[in-house]
DNA sequence: TAGTGGTCTAGACCACGAC
DNA sequence: TCGTGGTCTAGACCACTAT
């Protein structure tokens, strides 16, 4: 194992060394999603520490969604499809009736150079390309999200050949492109309907809309994602859990 | 310690027993606020467990904003005004520049029957009084936010003996009720300002404001507050992290 | 120097799932 | 029956804090 204290200040504990050098193996694709890795017993001897010291590893991961253990199975790779999973990152919940994911109908997908706020919400150099998709979300063939998302040109090379854009578009970052979305920081606002939103939501001009600016990080903490999304909430909220 | 498969399906881990058993001393008040608690090899001889059981009980607890751990000091128990524990529960936070906490101004203090929706909330039965207190928030000398929170009687005697309500409520009902607020869920909406938000917020009349429906839960998950907040996010937002 | 929590190890046994 | 992850123990050593 790497020496600890070579800098003199930048110790940390076996069992991070030993996360960080796993989280490698998802970032570098050699896991991947839905996979079943090696066994607690076969880590610590590839890895040389004890099965103790694998196992906080692995259950820090496993608090950070990024893995899923299962007694008597062994631990996967977390797929974005993983049950919670879906609504991990989709906030939106019906005041009455059962929890349930939008569908969504894409209205424009078009190429162009990264606005300032783009530039600095994606941490991106002058001049950097990205991709805006535009689209509407319905919830029970009710309207409810009209959102535009932002993504760098570098890390998703060739979306405009997609034929469709899914559902699910963090499942699409993850076998299109191998980016997976590990967390998200979400600002959110109330606002006024512009006419366009009208159009887009079916509301009146001027109806208060929740309005949700959302940064998506992947494993490495980078921000790859930029997405606005203005919401009717005659029907819906935002659930926030606070513990 | 106790049987665990007494009953043949209520099998838990010693050391979820042993939280139990633990989170039991904070909730009969045994454990104070701020109070140092006995060493991991103290509690392991009291309870009769090794010291590894006692740590996963104490770093869950830890893990739930109940105890604070700190090296060669000891282990306290949590106080409302730790550091973080100010803003875990208050995500309003300003577009640009530091984080800040509010002032408030109480406008009125009453006592009447619970509503259907109160009682609905705090799950009370049908004719328990309440309080219902309404104060009006600020930051930086600019209104922020127009609430009104209601309280159960039983809960909290003699709540309209207080001289004045201060800033950080959870503190006071902490120190006056021994109620611990623990955790807390929160349904966000966008709304329209009525004539009273306008003239508490000093904005116009059908303005859009971000109303904040807040269940603030106990020790042993029982509701114990209902708060409405309705904000100007003019120069605000809702701070929302997703792991 | 003594006591605390933090890390790391080694090994035992249990509960679960697949065969 | 076997291999997996889950629990529990016992003990060593380290880093931090107070005295």
């Amino acid at each position: 194992m790497a020496d600890a204290g070579e800098a003199g200040f930048a110790y940390k504990p076996l069992y991070v060394q030993v996360r960080d050098s796993l989280v490698r193996r998802l970032i570098e694709g050699r896991w991947q999603p839905g996979q079943l890795i090696p066994s607690e017993i076969e880590l610590a001897r590839e890895v040389g520490v004890s099965q103790g010291t694998i196992r906080k590893a692995l259950d820090a991961m496993t608090a950070e969604n990024l893995l899923v253990r299962r007694q008597g199975r062994g631990t996967y790779v977390a797929e974005p499809e993983d049950g919670r999973m879906l609504f991990q990152f989709f906030r939106l919940t019906p005041d009455r009736g059962e929890r349930a994911f939008p569908t969504s109908q894409v209205s424009d997908l078009s190429r162009s150079r990264a606005n300032k706020a783009e530039r600095e919400a994606l941490e991106l150099e002058d001049g950097s390309e990205v991709w805006r998709i535009s689209r509407s979300r319905a919830l029970e063939a009710r309207p409810l999200i009209s959102e535009s998302i932002t993504l760098p040109l570098i890390r998703f090379p060739d979306f405009d050949r997609l034929e469709a854009v899914p559902n699910n578009v963090y499942l699409l970052y993850s076998q299109r492109w191998r980016v997976t979305i590990a967390r998200a920081v979400e600002k959110l606002k109330a606002v006024t309907a512009s006419p366009d939103d009208a159009a887009a939501l079916g509301c009146n001009k001027g109806a208060p809309l929740l309005e949700i600016k959302r940064i998506a990080l992947d494993l490495e903490g980078r921000p790859v994602e930029l997405r606005v999304s203005r919401c009717l909430t005659d029907h819906v909220h935002y659930l926030s859990e606070l513990r």
